[in-house]
DNA sequence: AATTATATTTATAATGAATACAAAATTAAA
DNA sequence: TTTAATTTTGTATTCATTATAAATATAATT
């Protein structure tokens, strides 16, 4: 599955972000697998298709989609960043079994934290850690 | 401030740590300064009292203490692990102007998330990063 | 108490993720 | 086409963390 060029071309140029092949490539990973991956896994990803593909170029891409508030850095491990291209505020959970992390649709506009009011918020980071249900069922 | 030493040696014990001079000065360094400190920050302020205190002996004891669920990892930052001693569930505010990490007192046992029906959940965590109060005021 | 065994600390080396840097390649502007 | 600016790439560097093994300290045994 790929994403429409087009759409994903100027989806990087409203956000001041010059669409180049290796930028196109990595943002449409992110969007297209949904994975929360590392910066290895983008790599391993796609380096046999874009053979000339730099581990730095992944690097300073995913710097760079930081900055341009396209992706946001997800943080479940130590010694693991991993990112996403959905900004919108949600949470996560990590499966300790399969590794898997998964998105929670849920609405931290809810919790509301007294000691933050007068506060500037930046990010909301919410994520759980425990044994998916698949990997439950599977060790029975 | 120092933490009555009887006391911390049989929390120690009680939780299968042999409570040597080494760990007993970190376990009471994250109890009284509460401050959510990286290893550097703890080998720092030790060293001048403990002369012979390799870092490695820091990161040996923080693995036992969070092995031993006598600590947590807090991650709030890329390549910036921090730890606790407050095992409870609560939540983390960094602030990105003063770098400081506050404690946050919220019911996570509140937040329910229907996608985790059935799923084991071993660690909660939720924080937040922007600008604090007094950072704020400071601007004007 | 002396000896032996076990646990802990320490210093050094090794690993690996992330960044710095500069050359090469690509794209845009003149 | 020539020049300027941007992007990509490869290599070297930095730095947090772990691995390893020797040295030290503590506990157990005779």
């Amino acid at each position: 599955m790929e994403l429409n060029i087009e759409k994903m071309s100027s989806f990087l140029k409203s956000h001041d972000i010059r669409p180049s092949y290796q930028r196109m490539k990595i943002f449409e990973y992110l969007v297209v697998n949904k994975n929360h991956p590392t910066i290895d896994m983008i790599y391993k990803s796609l380096a046999p298709k874009i053979p000339t593909l730099s581990k730095t170029t992944v690097y300073n891409t995913l710097n760079l989609f930081i900055e341009k508030k396209i992706a946001i850095v997800i943080l479940v491990e130590e010694n693991e960043t991993r990112y996403d291209a959905d900004t919108s505020i949600h949470g996560h959970f990590k499966c300790e079994e399969c590794g898997t992390v998964k998105d929670l649709n849920l609405g931290m506009e809810k919790i509301d934290i007294p000691e933050l009011t007068e506060f500037q918020i930046n990010e909301h980071h919410l994520y759980f850690k425990g044994v998916c249900k698949e990997c439950l069922e599977s060790n029975k």
